[in-house]
DNA sequence: GATAGAAACCGATTGACGGTCGGTTTTTTG
DNA sequence: CAAAAAACCGACCGTCAATCGGTTTCTATC
């Protein structure tokens, strides 16, 4: 998983929180207020595409471009591969890196997270 | 956390692997096999340094640099500007995150989460 | 089917940054 | 003090995100 700049992730933002868009509509959200060309706009959404993180069907004229991964998707690649290249021998990096994040969590958090896994843990029974 | 290039990385695996050293020995252990000059493996040190990952000391005349974090600690930062460059105003989406590494997890990595967090709760509970 | 407008595409530039090194200065030591 | 060692400085290259202007291609309409 390549690193992401500043404006991608400000796009890819826009894409989570809106929905498949076209350039056009992107650059009037994201855009205007930072005071960057529609170009701008096109190149970075062309990046993503080409990063596999989104994708994009032409619409008529115009490409729509939609995610290819979620929030929680990318993230986990992300983290990924940030411990992987640092991680050495121990098989547990990503574990206690996520671990490490849940220790900040609340009693609440905490408790989701128990379910998650107890949810998990019953599909695994099933198979 | 700055992101790392990949000789800075090989280079502090050197040190934690080894322990406090100079330029010279880090040189004879990481930059042999890649052909490097020692100026070169004095650049990432120093790198290294300005971003805080290593301190250093002189020693009679050389510095002697060593690891200022931990393996563990420089994943948990690195994971953690990651986590929040991405991760949107939500809190939930850490877990989120979290949800997707365990929905792949297979049941001994389950094991392992749940006995981390076993862990964190019984550490709250104290305090 | 010609044409205007929109969108895609191409190419170029700039600014960071990692990696790389040669050369100069400073320090150490015999 | 001289030679060896180390640090320091400055430069260059390659890559990549961000940025944009200009050109081509496409579509839709008259």
């Amino acid at each position: 998983m390549p690193p992401l700049g500043d404006l991608e992730i400000a796009v890819l933002e826009d894409i989570w929180r809106f929905g498949a868009s076209d350039a056009k509509t992107v650059y009037a959200r994201v855009g205007r207020s930072r005071s960057i060309t529609l170009n701008t706009v096109q190149s970075t959404l062309e990046r993503l595409f080409r990063k596999r993180i989104l994708q994009r069907e032409k619409i008529s004229h115009a490409y729509e471009y939609s995610a290819k991964l979620s929030r929680s998707e990318l993230i986990h690649k992300m983290v990924e591969s940030t411990v992987r290249r640092v991680a050495g021998p121990q098989p547990d990096a990503l574990l206690s890196a996520f671990a490490d994040l849940a220790a900040r969590a609340d009693d609440d958090q905490l408790k989701r997270l128990e379910e998650m896994i107890a949810r998990r843990r019953a599909e695994l029974d099933e198979n």
